[in-house]
DNA sequence: GCTTGACCTAAAGTTAGGTTTAGATATTAC
DNA sequence: GTAATATCTAAACCTAACTTTAGGTCAAGC
């Protein structure tokens, strides 16, 4: 059993944001003393990194309260937990390619900005052509430029 | 030369949202006509490109401001621009190993959600050890649960 | 000359996800 | 017994990035 100061320094989350986790309903088996203090047990700590892990993935509070409930409900919602994991996964793959993408074109500015930086001088780089560009190069700049 | 109607169709992007930018700060080339109504130029379109790039890559709206300024201010700023790309490449490249990370983890839940529709019960897989898992899900267990 | 449609502005409103404040209670240390 | 420390609550506040509203301008078509 924890305290939330406890937990709190655990998880390197704040005290308000426990208990605001707390208050959107997020935390189902937090449990309180006999003077209301909060107690965090070991099914609390795992249902915080599984918030953790959803919050990283892009899921919204509201969404994660959901799949929360879901879990206090039991056996009967295991089809839709399944459903939601499968459609958090596919949410994250489309997050990476994406992020991919992004991350060429900024590897392309790098070297953009390199040469330029090398010259003195933008002018030169400006209005490059793809021909002129080393082959690893276009290739940054052609999956960049279709985003 | 684009009215700021035909702009946000092509950038699939709010007329206000457009607006904003401007309000902003970070829409430099952008001119006006005699009765003060937007021209959206090459230059602005290219520069909409990058606000887009740097704003999936999860960059600030002010932080993209400064970028257009130095943008603006020309040769001088090179080295200060180059800086900002190289953060950004690793800022990203950091963005991609964290959602792998999670992708693990949900790709276990996956697997786990999986077994409890099989069997129509969490309870057989709750409390299941490393050992009693495929190889490549505890793979997956290990990489999600040092995050 | 009047209506329609696309543009304009400033200012207020919205949303998510917290964070801060103010005041109350309870346990521990001296 | 009293001071310090950790907890509690409700409610106000905050920030980023828009979005909405209300009212005004302007050119084109009838």
């Amino acid at each position: 059993m924890y305290t939330i100061g406890e937990v709190s320094e655990m998880f390197n989350l704040p005290i308000p944001t426990l208990r605001y986790y707390d208050k959107e309903g997020l935390l189902n088996d937090l449990k309180r003393d006999k003077s209301r203090i909060r107690k965090f047990n070991e099914k609390t700590l795992e249902a915080l990194r599984v918030i953790e892990c959803l919050k990283k993935s892009g899921m919204q509070i509201k969404d994660i309260k959901q799949f929360m409930h879901w879990c206090a409900i039991g056996d009967k919602t295991l089809i839709k937990r399944k459903e939601m994991f499968e459609n958090q996964k596919i949410s994250i793959e489309n997050q990476i390619k994406d992020l991919q993408k992004i991350l060429d074109m900024v590897k392309y500015k790098c070297w953009y900005y390199e040469k330029a930086v090398k010259d003195g001088t933008e002018k030169n780089i400006k209005n490059i052509t793809l021909e002129e560009m080393p082959k690893d190069i276009r290739k940054l700049y052609n999956n960049a430029h279709n985003i």
